[in-house]
Order: C-alpha cells, then structure tokens, then sequence
DNA sequence: GCTAGACTATGACGGTCGTTATAGCCAGTG
DNA sequence: CACTGGCTATAACGACCGTCATAGTCTAGC
C-alpha cells in the first residue's frame, strides 16, 4: 500500500466523503463493481466503516453510482476545456487522460464507467449506477458530437463518429490492460484522428 | 432459470466438462469474473461441485482461462469463416454476433474476454486469464488484419484498423448494455463499414 | 457550560466465497 | 468375481462480504 494508487490521487486535503468516493472510483476501475467491497474502499480512504454508511445511506449502490458520476464528470470538464482548441484536440486530450491511468497504474486502472456498465443487473429493475454510466457515455458522446457539428459534420454523421469515439476508447483501454501495452491506444488514436480530420472537412 | 440462459446455451449433450466451460463463460460475461463464483457455475451447468475441482484441479484460475480460449475459439472461428467472403462480410458477422448475444440476453450478457481483461491481476505476476485475453484479442485483430491486406490495404493501415475494430465493438457491447439499446451498435456498425469501404481500394 | 447533531468506533448478523478432505458410487477390466 | 479409477456427494475450513446497531467522541451554536 502507498505505492499503487495515482490515477484518482486521494488527497488528503479533501473532505472525507470526497475521499470516499475517488477512492471507490480507483477500486472499480481495477477489480470492477462486484469486487469492490465497502470495507475496502473506506480503508482506501482512511475512513471508518461506519461512515460509509453515513454518507451513503442507500449502501453500496449509492457509493457506485456517485463514483461513475465522480469520473464522469471529471473527464467531460477537461474533455469539454479541450475541445474548444477543436475535435482533433479534444480527441487527443480524451486519449491522453486515459493513457496517463493506464500507464500510470502500470496496466492495473482502466475505465470504473465500462467496469459498472459490464455487471449484470440483479433482477428486475435497472440499478441506479447503471443508469449513471449510461448517462456517462451519453454526455461524452454529445460533447463529441457537437463539437464535429461545429466543425462542419452532418449531424448523423457527427454522432456515429462520436459514438465509435467513445467506444473505441473504452475498448482500447480494456485491450491495453490484457496486453500490458500501449500499442492498441497509438493504432486506435491514429485511426481515429484520421477519420476526424476526413470528416471535418 | 431454465428462460434466461441463450447466448451460450449448454446443451445437455455436451459434456460435463464442457457445460462447465460453457456456462462459466456465460456467467463471466454476465457479471465479471470476480463476481462468478464456482459454486453456480456448477448449479448453472447442472454439475456437482466436487466435479470442478476434478476437472478443474488448478481452480478458478484455470476454469476462467479455458472459458476466455472456449469464447474466443467460438468468435475467431465465425470470424475466420465470415471473412472469406471479405473484410466487409467479416465485419457484419462479428457485429451480428455479438448484436445476437446482447439482444437475447436483453443486454445482460456481454463479452467474457473483456470482463475478464479489465480484473485487476493480485499482486505481481499475470493471471493466465488475463493472457488468455490477451491472445483471443490478438487472434481477431489478426483474423481482420489479414483479410484487409488481402484485399488492398497496406499492412500498417490493417493492422490499425483491425485494432479499432475490435476495440470498437468490444466498447460498443458494454454502451448497449449500459444504455438498454442497440443504437451504439448501429452507429459503430455504419463507421467501421464505411471505413473498411475506403481503405480497401 | 451544555446540548444537539455530525461523525467515529466497534462488533455483530447471516451469508457466500475458494478450496480441501473424505467417503461413496459405479462403470469397465482382469 | 474382485478391484481400480473416474466421478459424485457432502461437509467442513477460514476468510470475507453488505448491512445494521449501538455506544462513544467531537464540535458548533446557544
């Protein structure tokens, strides 16, 4: 312990809470939904157990859906910065966040949004983390999107491309993390700016 | 039980050994590895619990392996098929495969490959799962790679592409399933379509 | 100072996990 | 017929899980 975890950097600085929920973040993203435990992620965060469930009342399904909204979030702000400089640009920016956790964690960190999003739902109705990744991918595919509008696409086509976007990233990642390597995210990254620059344009 | 499990169907022809396989794959495609407890892949595959420890004497590491080769020998051998009609022929097969798997299992299954690339390994040395996957990853993209040459491209450009493909329909898979919807995987389908389109003369 | 409410500490609950051990069944071979 | 070896049945092991309850500590406002 001490050494492993810097992709969600647990400052100390932050309330409890806050530090409750990147370290959940971190944990999906390595070992997924189902083997996260609570116990584990309080530890993480040099917090009680007992608190866990006082900031998050509703338990377990609470704390995932807060975290996949956490890194939601965190990647549309800069996504959102980077591509006022343009689609290549924030294409560049979107792989580069997710190369630097990849690397960083030497292979070990991947997406925890992809994590929750590959557990099956329990029985009947849809779990509320769930939904939040759907809502995740949703909010970077209109980023996307609309920043190829902007740059000349047809909106059908600024879509699809932003769709094939985000899954491709998402799937590069998981690539990378099997192969230990980066190869897949230089190969996706060429494609995939190549076909930005012949659309817009 | 007895109306959910299509996608990896066990017949009861089959043997015990390969139901359990079968079923495992299911399962770590539904809910991750770490979440697939051997004690239902068992129920799931109507075998008894000693029987995995007899089949199986290496454990779970070894039940997870053979389940990621059984999937990716099902894909890579459709795949291998497919392809000889061409990179286009190929491609549709890949997607309606995994397009079957989604829809029936009404977004509840996904990619058992994926699921298990995205563990984080214990402590220092590689899982034999996750090499596994890594090599199933690498069989398709050279599966699809090949077929593209073939058919003009040049072998950078294929290589480049047949990693975007694979990495863009794994995601897509896991945004259908996270979404409840097809659409991610008819807008990936129309780009990596008229990509192959392009590239090959 | 004192009290209310936010937070911590601790332990317990029933349950499932991976794995192992042991004893039994039941074909097929000699 | 005995017997051997593949497979089954059953129970147990320590460890961990999500969740809850309860009692204790701390701090802000009166």
């Amino acid at each position: 312990m001490g050494s492993e975890g810097i992709a969600y950097v647990t400052q100390p600085s932050r309330t409890a809470r806050e530090r409750i929920v990147a370290g959940a973040a971190d944990m999906i993203s390595r070992r997924g939904l189902n083997a996260t435990s609570i116990r584990e992620t309080a530890k993480h965060a040099r917090a009680p157990l007992g608190s866990t469930y006082h900031y998050f009342p509703e338990g377990k399904q609470q704390l995932a859906t807060e975290a996949v909204r956490y890194t939601g979030d965190l990647i549309a702000r800069s996504l959102r910065k980077e591509l006022e400089a343009g689609p290549v640009a924030g294409l560049r920016a979107f792989l580069g966040l997710w190369r630097k956790i990849v690397v960083d964690t030497d292979f070990r960190a991947g997406c925890p949004v992809l994590a929750v999003s590959i557990e099956e739902p329990p029985t009947d109705e849809t779990p509320a983390a769930l939904l939040a990744a759907a809502a995740v991918f949703e909010e970077w595919e209109s980023l996307l999107a609309a920043s190829l509008r902007d740059h000349g696409a047809e909106p059908e086509e600024a879509a699809q491309l932003a769709t094939l976007i985000v899954a491709a990233v998402e799937g590069t990642v998981a690539m990378c993390r099997a192969k230990r390597s980066t190869q897949p995210l230089d190969r996706t990254a060429e494609q995939l700016q190549a076909l930005i620059l012949r659309l817009c344009r």
